[in-house]
DNA sequence: CTCTTAACGCAATGGGTTTGCGTTTATGGA
DNA sequence: TCCATAAACGCAAACCCATTGCGTTAAGAG
């Protein structure tokens, strides 16, 4: 039941596209996504709303367009020389920008107006192609790295978990004592105690 | 700004409260989550949909209601007499309900109808109250058990994270290697870390 | 340049949402 | 038991978002 088929790349349909997502991005921060309605951002956007309603189907399912692409990493993590440093950095970003009240609805949108789970997986996918970069690159300099659903479920899944379910337990200590979890067997005793000093 | 300042608790808004609940659970199950609407609703209740409105806001908020009453476990975990039979039993016992189709509908709309977060917190609730029974159970029986934030971070966020974004992932034999990762025995040696460094 | 058809604008219709107002009733106190 | 207060509800009108038929525009192909 996908609106838009074949979408036409130029022209006209490119900038209505572009237009109608800036002004979804706009009205966002302007009234917030309680007052935001079809023919607010149609209006906005210089468009009909049955413009919208074709193309996207509803609401819903065009804050989930507008969502992903907003999730979705604009820069490869960056790069500290060492895994630990690397991992450490990326979850703390990570948790910047995921769990603040506007990440946490971006979040909610693209898991909302999402039927077939495709939405919530790219989500997913930027989130372990990243971790990717992370480890392919420590593997690069001759470290051991863990595989990457490992470092998925300890570090990524629970950063989650907290800010869809508990988003008053989480903190930057806290994705600290993750990434230590997942890599502490190949960090050095010193480097242990430091992290648990600092969580 | 929320809609319940002091529900009344007996009387006709309980049984309003009740008859609601009800032609939401019986309507899901009928026509689907798609083409419920509040007059729907309200009408199989027997009250009008400007009663609905009032009370819950909107029908996000309602079903968000309903999901979290739905979710809420009924019964203690079941007693295996011993921490690894109890934790793995559980855990595909929360995967057999939860994977579903119908449990992500239920855990999705108990997080999109929730603005102050303290429905998703309730989920996480129950999940916590259900684990620390079979912990202090095993502690009872002279077990040496794991923390509760330590299963939370190491099972449940993992097997909800699947749940909400990568759906497919998610299996049994999945749920028994995240239990044996964080209880003793054959534990891994990552885990071992986590339970020292995490508390 | 011409043809085809996807994409868009316009306008009317339907129905979900919201709100003012009067009525009912749950709750606490005399 | 009776009364006072205010929450909760029903009714109905008004509002506006969602939907759709139809004519027009313009992007892409030959």
């Amino acid at each position: 039941m996908s609106r838009k088929p074949m979408v036409r790349p130029g022209g006209r349909s490119a900038r209505v596209q572009e237009a109608v997502h800036a002004a979804v991005r706009e009205l966002l921060a302007e009234v917030g996504r309680e007052r935001l309605t079809v023919p607010m951002v149609a209006s906005r956007a210089g468009v009909t709303p049955s413009t919208v309603y074709r193309r996207w189907g509803d609401l819903q399912e065009l804050l989930s367009d507008v969502a992903v692409e907003h999730l979705r990493p604009e820069t490869e993590p960056d790069d500290h020389g060492a895994l630990p440093a690397d991992m450490t950095a990326w979850a703390e970003q990570f948790i910047d920008e995921m769990s603040s009240p506007a990440g946490r609805a971006y979040i909610r949108d693209a898991l909302l107006g999402d039927p077939d789970g495709s939405n919530a997986g790219q989500c997913s996918t930027y989130a372990a192609e990243q971790i990717d970069v992370i480890i392919a690159r420590a593997a690069e300099r001759g470290e051991t790295v863990p595989e990457l659903e490992t470092v998925i479920d300890a570090v990524v899944a629970p950063i989650m978990y907290r800010i869809l379910f508990r988003p008053t337990e989480l903190d930057a200590p806290y994705a600290r004592r993750l990434v230590a979890s997942v890599l502490g067997g190949r960090q050095s005793a010193a480097s242990q105690r430091r992290q648990r000093l600092i969580g």
